[in-house]
DNA sequence: AAACGAGGTTCCT
DNA sequence: AGGAACCTCGTTT
């Protein structure tokens, strides 16, 4: 795997990338990309994980330009995880841009009503944050409950997305 | 308003 | 295997 860490509209981010597409995505707080690091390398000890900005960087770009979203150029992208939890991230891209869900209606179609806090660990440990809107999913009575990177983080990239949806209307 | 327990899954020891 | 943690929710003090 490879990994660089680049600028981003809301800071630093670690990205991760195989020969089959984008697999990691992760924000780090200045000063904290080793743990950001190590704590995307828990995810899949066995990986072996080689700096490569050069590589990393335009999906960087991509991810964080909408108008490189284009269907005829689908971001390539690889999940890593359980069987729930790839439910879970699955779900999540389906929620259009802007576009709210809450843990308790994933849990419902991924598993059984009451599952909202698994799904809720699930989303908090979704290794593409931002590719899979994590940040789209708030509580039952449609509060941002939490945010593994940060309430204030979540609050920046809705409103980014409000932004960039306005400019293209 | 705050505290509490149920509930599903995963992480760490 | 056992306990704790988690981006929850509904109910009870």
């Amino acid at each position: 795997m490879n990994y660089g860490f680049h600028p981003s509209p809301f800071g630093v981010v670690l990205v991760i990338a195989t020969d089959r597409g984008l697999a990691g995505l992760a924000f780090a707080e200045r000063g904290e990309e080793k743990a950001t690091l190590d704590d995307m390398t828990r995810r899949w000890p066995k990986a072996r994980y080689v700096e490569d900005a050069a590589a990393t960087a335009p999906l960087a770009q991509r991810v964080f330009d909408p108008a490189l979203w284009r269907s005829d150029r689908p971001l390539r992208i690889v999940m890593i995880g359980t069987d729930f939890e790839v439910r879970v991230w699955e779900t999540l891209l389906r929620v259009p841009l802007g576009g709210a869900t809450t843990y308790s209606a994933i849990a419902s179609k991924v598993c059984t009503a009451k599952a909202a806090r698994a799904v809720g660990a699930a989303v908090g440990r979704n290794p593409l944050s931002f590719v899979v809107p994590c940040h789209r999913v708030v509580g039952k009575n449609g509060d941002l409950t939490g945010y593994h990177w940060g309430l204030t983080r979540k609050r920046a990239i809705l409103g980014w997305e409000a932004g960039k949806l306005s400019a293209a209307a």
